[in-house]
DNA sequence: TATTAAATAGGAATGATTCTTATTTTAACA
DNA sequence: TGTTAAAATAAGAATCATTCCTATTTAATA
């Protein structure tokens, strides 16, 4: 699955997501290595970013803006409705329930993802 | 909440969604009613599903490409990895999950969602 | 009936993402 | 070591979903 050819912007993309730990957008990814790698393009990092995803070394979220996580192993993730940030949720969360749902529709299930909404601390200060 | 006005136009939408099951984009709904409402515009039904959902008479799923629930009640979601669809999954899902999250992350959880991907019967079917 | 707020159609604008093309890089190997 | 071919890139055009804008229409109510 792995790529043979690791170019110096495919690396720095893979640090850089493996590194963070705010589940950036691709825009900000482009933002933050833009000054560091002259040259660099959009379109390099959406290539990438879905290369990597693709072959499983990093994690695409489903939500109405793509945002990426360095950690592969399956979390439930938390996103302020004020905000929008989100970050890995640490509940333990059932493992058995791909098995139960499958099992429920008949489905091959890969995966789940769960996400719960809330305010974060400082978005809940701002509506008092 | 509700609005005080109902157009034809957003009973005609509400009564499509609630009375679809497969989970509709805005597009596709639009395409559905633009036939039999001559004149309807892309406009009007992008904005009436954003209204009926911010009063929470339907739902809007929080996916890259927006789709549409006449049930409000929570409840996981289906997809395929190889088609797209989106359907219900009727498994009990722990109600006290909010709860738990609230507890362990400090933040108001206002709900959750989750959404299970795998393949179809059809789908699995077709890459064998 | 006149007023006025809400809603609409139609299309322009926006924003995220993908695609295209010409060029550059690099791994493999003659 | 030089050649070749596949893979990757930069830059920007194209696409697609969604929102916004404006002039017009509708409908509740005074």
């Amino acid at each position: 699955m792995a790529r043979t050819r690791f170019s110096p912007q495919r690396s720095l993309i893979l640090e850089y997501v493996k590194q963070s730990t705010d589940h950036p957008t691709a825009e900000e990814i482009y933002q933050a290595l833009k000054d560091c790698f002259p040259g660099l393009s959009r379109g390099t990092v959406y290539r990438n970013l879905n290369l990597l995803s693709d072959d499983g070394i990093i994690f695409k979220l489903p939500l109405p803006v793509e945002r990426f996580d360095g950690f592969t192993n399956p979390h439930p993730h938390l996103i302020c409705s004020g905000c929008g940030s989100v970050h890995d949720l640490k509940i333990d969360y059932d493992s058995g329930l791909d098995q139960l749902a499958s099992e429920s529709c008949g489905y091959q299930i890969q995966r789940h993802e769960s996400f719960f909404f809330g305010l974060c601390p400082g978005c809940a200060a701002d509506q008092q």
